[in-house]
DNA sequence: GTAAGTTGCCTAAAACCTGTAGGCAAATGA
DNA sequence: TCATTTGCCTACAGGTTTTAGGCAACTTAC
């Protein structure tokens, strides 16, 4: 019988364009081998098991993400930057909301530390070099950013800003113009505590619910 | 036989429980049977199906969010009533993972309408009463407040914060410390475009990868 | 060109999850 | 007590995951 030519690569890439058209919770390695006309025992000799496909889908994406971030921020700095860094993020989760969501799997710490996404860190990190930011301060910024791009998008994609005025995209620039000014006219860090003193301010709720 | 006492109820609270412990994603209706020693086919007859137990344990888990919340906005304004919001949200996220996986679950319009979400966003609109935003401003500030608590979170629990210095709890504090001091100096919304005036600022990234 | 070795996709089968249909027994209430 | 409702059951059909082992198609070496 003619053999179908699968690789762990075209496995991934078609796996990748099944999460943009159908979720990447529906991506199972049935569907893929439908997708192929092949029987699923087939694509077990290309990647170990569904977690494994979903973990390629995951770094493949965190790639091109990066890709593309790294394009944008070419020749730009300061608030030019920013909005390009920021508008690639949200364009590629609206472009591909499948592989958006795989990029949030959860990864296994060495696979983590392997992937694009350090890439994608020390980008934000480097756009902060057109601020002036204290040394201390730039991890709360980055993580700040990372953050806030996230957190928008993923409610934006869930549908979180549909049945309310004004559109997403609306906002999502006066977010950016903010989080710039934010970045001009950062607050400075409170006064380190004296050692031994007890913590300044508490947790408001840490009880149980 | 002796009958188990199966209510929607019940559960929904033992699937939220079990959320908590193995994962939002690993709640099945299989798993809940075995809980309640118990057949699999008895749970259908109170609840639909798998995405309906999943949807109770989502409204489940935004009712005690919403709760949390007006319990920790009740008597604080301002900055205060940022702080202790933004740590509900965080403590309510780390002491239940799979309720909170669950809260991010995408309801239906005429659900997500009904549900505890909207007494939510009504109560972070009511801390920005502490601020003074023009009206046009408040939507985007309410984005930008549950984009970034939810991003900030949601990155903290999926583990990328725990190989970098400080630890997480530390960002959060300087995180919420900075948002404080954005809202209190929100930066001037730029002049209105003139109607058949071309965009200002045309997307700086929008092609295909 | 052919024999040997490798690779690729196959069949088969076990284990688990979802969901439907219909049945019997326990609870309820007249 | 008898009829009805309710709750959990068995049985079954269909789908996904994963392993084991087999045969045919490629590749390479002689």
């Amino acid at each position: 019988m003619a053999r179908a030519g699968l690789t762990p690569q075209r496995l991934t890439q078609a796996g990748a364009e099944l999460a943009d058209e159908v979720g990447f919770e529906q991506v199972t390695v049935s569907a893929l081998a439908r997708h192929f006309d092949v029987k699923v025992a087939s694509l077990y000799s290309h990647v170990k098991n569904s977690h494994d496909l979903k973990t390629r889908i995951a770094l493949l994406a965190l790639e091109e993400m990066a890709d593309c971030a790294a394009e944008a921020l070419a020749g730009r700095s300061g608030k030019d930057a920013l909005t390009a860094f920021a508008n690639v993020y949200r364009d590629y989760a609206r472009a591909h909301p499948g592989r958006y969501a795989a990029a949030q799997l959860r990864l296994d710490p060495e696979t983590a530390a392997a992937s694009a996404g350090v890439r994608h860190a020390q980008m934000t990190r480097a756009i902060l070099r057109g601020y002036d930011l204290a040394e201390s301060e730039q991890t709360h910024a980055v993580r700040l950013l990372g953050g806030t791009f996230h957190g928008y998008v993923s409610l934006e994609l869930s549908g979180g800003f549909d049945h309310s005025a004004p559109p997403a995209a609306v906002s999502w620039t006066r977010i950016v113009d903010a989080l710039d000014a934010l970045l001009r006219n950062w607050p400075a860090a409170p006064a380190a505590p004296a050692p031994s003193a007890a913590p300044s301010a508490p947790a408001q709720n840490d009880r149980e619910i």
